[in-house]
DNA sequence: CTACTTGCAAATTGTTTGCAGACCT
DNA sequence: AGGTCTGCAAACAATTTGCAAGTAG
C-alpha cells in the first residue's frame, strides 16, 4: 500500500513480481502487457478482451484478480473515470500527473503539475490530515473538442 | 451541466425545482431533506433507508431516480469515494473544497483550499484543457487515526 | 385533464467467490 | 512436491428498466 514502488512505466513484471514473491504467470503477463502497450486508461472489461485477443483461453475473473494484485503492489491504479458504470485502469502515475477527462469524446489526457506537491505541503503543514494519496481529476473539454 | 447552480447548502428544493419546470414530490422532497439534513456523503442506500424512515412508501428506484435528477441539476454530486463498491452522494460543495478520505475509519472530512483555482487557472493559461470541474481526493489518516 | 412520476418486480451489469485441476519454482 | 494460480460457473450487489396506476400543475 506504501507508494514505494518505481514507476510502473519502466517496471519489468517478471522481476518486480518476483522480488515480492509473487508467482508470475501467462495471466499476469498479459494484463501487463495490454496496459503497457495501451499506455492509457481501459475497463475491466476491455482488458479482458485485449488479453483474450492474445490467448484466447484466458478468464476473466483471472483479469479481475491480475488488476487487484497490481493494485495492491501499487503496479497500477484504479480510476473511476468514466460517467460510466465501469471502473477503468492504467499504469500508476508519478505523483504529480492528474487526468484531464474530455466531456464530448471522452479521451483522458494527462497532465503534470507541482499544484499537487503544494497542496500535499499545505496539508502537512496544517497538520489536519495525512496525505497518502492524491488524486486530481479534471473534466470539461479537450482543445480538440472545445468550439 | 453548467456550474451555474447556487450552492446547495443555501436551495430551496422546491424553489429550484420548480424554476425549472420539474415537478415537486414527496419522494424527490424527502431525498433532498435527508442529503440536506445529513450534511455529508450518504450511499444510494443509506438515502434510501432514511427517506424510508421517514414515508415507508418510498421505493428505492425513486431514490435513484431523484439523485439522477438533482445530479443532472448540479444540486448534488456523485462521488466515488469509497474503497466500498457503492458510490455516495452529497449536496454540491463551492468550488475549492476538497475531500480528505481516512484509509483507516472511512469518514470523509472537508477542506478548502486556493489550490484548485490556482490549477483551474495554470490550465486556463495553458490553453491546453478548459476546465468544468476539478475534483480533488486525498486518501490518507485523519488526525484520530494517525500514529 | 394529462404528461410527468412513482412503485413494483424483474432484468442488467460489473465484480467476486468456491472449487478442482494446472502450473510455477 | 507443494502451495500458488487458473478456468469455470454460479453467486452477489448495485443500479436500471418497463409498465400500469397515481399525482402535481
Amino acid at each position: 500500500m506504501a507508494g514505494s514502488a518505481a514507476y510502473a512505466g519502466s517496471v519489468h513484471l517478471a522481476d518486480e513480481l518476483r522480488a515480492r514473491g509473487v508467482r508470475v504467470t501467462q495471466p499476469r503477463q498479459l494484463v501487463w502487457d495490454v496496459l503497457s502497450d495501451h499506455g492509457g486508461h481501459l475497463s475491466a472489461a476491455e482488458v479482458a478482451q485485449r488479453v483474450q485477443a492474445r490467448d484466447r483461453g484466458v478468464n476473466q475473473s483471472s483479469v479481475y484478480r491480475a488488476l487487484a494484485l497490481f493494485a495492491e503492489l501499487d503496479l497500477v491504479r484504479e480510476s473511476r473515470t468514466g460517467n460510466d458504470s465501469a471502473t477503468t485502469w492504467e499504469l500508476s502515475h508519478p505523483d504529480g500527473v492528474i487526468h484531464l477527462v474530455c466531456d464530448v469524446c471522452g479521451t483522458v489526457l494527462h497532465h503534470r503539475t507541482n499544484r499537487v506537491e503544494q497542496l500535499r505541503s499545505d496539508l502537512a503543514a496544517n497538520a489536519t490530515f495525512t496525505a497518502t494519496a492524491i488524486d486530481v481529476h479534471v473534466t470539461g473539454r479537450c482543445p480538440t473538442c472545445a468550439g
